[in-house]
DNA sequence: CTCTATCCATACAGTAATGTATGGTGAGAT
DNA sequence: ATCTCACCATACATTACTGTATGGATAGAG
């Protein structure tokens, strides 16, 4: 009996979908076809689409910021330059999706804007921690999440190489 | 007469619901309820969605750039600091929604994708003119681009005078 | 072996659109 | 005065979903 659904396989689709095709694929008819199984699975777990939108981010909030955190302050000689490596460097689809659904749904943006605080006030911590006053800090703090979040949004990857040596220049003039 | 519509009323209808409610709300019946008029008129002006879509699309790509462009070559004083200036105080609804789309539509990513390279070509010149090297100029331009992009696409303005500050620094940096 | 709860399929009514076909209306040319 | 054409309304068939209701299957408890 391996065969039957958890809630967890749903949001894991959920996730899957939403990284490859955007939040518009987010509902219960295509994602149910996609898992073999009819809708009825999908509200036996979930009372509407609402209800697992929800929780869909709820998930997508847990592995946002902490999972990098974490990763990062465990290489922890350089954590700055660790993270940019490891944030640009990233597969970035997810990001995008819940950023663009964030223009439409409410309960996206909060997801947002909650990751967002998260953040830029770690980001801001590793600049005081290099030694720039906390004014400093704060501003350039913001400058580096705009330019990784234009980054990530821009989708157009690049050539490795060149990516490499515009983060060696980033982290310069932001930690100059 | 002047009850009548020509396709550039729809057009502009079409900018304004981008701007306002995202790429979602570009559909027919919608649009013609908001005009007071039936979808007879639009199927009249246009022969399907996607030719309503990319006549959009191509009214954008004009006024994304070379209008700004225009301006700023008039105060031309200090040019990149009147870009920034005028570019991060702009209303950024309708940019954010067309970036939100070129992530759904092959000819939306098309038109920013040559808006992009407009735009980053000319902060290219820009700073090539203030005396940056050829190759630190292209990279500081791909970064500051970046940055605008961010600081668009996450959509808080925040407080107007921690702007300004934020956009001198940004000057600093990049023109150091 | 039967009972029960969990999980899923199927069928239904409803909604919001698309695109098409066809007919109506009013302004200007003839 | 009427004819024509640009412009719009209305009605229709179609599509892709939502949510609900109801019933079927199956595994494990008793």
């Amino acid at each position: 009996m391996t065969e039957q659904l958890s809630a967890d396989d749903w949001i894991k689709e959920g996730l899957k979908a939403l990284a490859k095709s955007g939040f518009t694929a987010l509902k219960a008819d295509p994602l149910a076809k996609a898992m073999g199984v009819s809708r009825g699975s999908f509200y036996w777990h979930f009372a509407d689409l609402a209800a697992f939108h929800g929780a869909v981010l709820k998930r997508w909030r847990e592995i946002a910021a902490e999972q990098i955190i974490a990763d990062v302050e465990a290489d922890s000689d350089d954590p700055l330059k660790a993270l940019l490596r490891r944030t640009f460097g990233a597969r970035l689809d997810l990001e995008r999706a819940v950023r663009n659904w964030a223009a439409f749904d409410a309960a996206a943006q909060g997801a947002v804007r909650a990751i967002d605080r998260r953040r830029l006030d770690y980001i801001e911590a590793l600049l005081k921690k290099r030694g720039l006053e906390s004014a400093a800090a704060q501003a350039r703090a913001q400058i580096l999440y705009w330019t990784f979040l234009g980054f990530a949004l821009s989708g157009a990857p690049g050539p490795a190489g060149r990516l490499q040596g515009l983060l060696d220049e980033l982290l310069q003039m932001v930690s100059a």
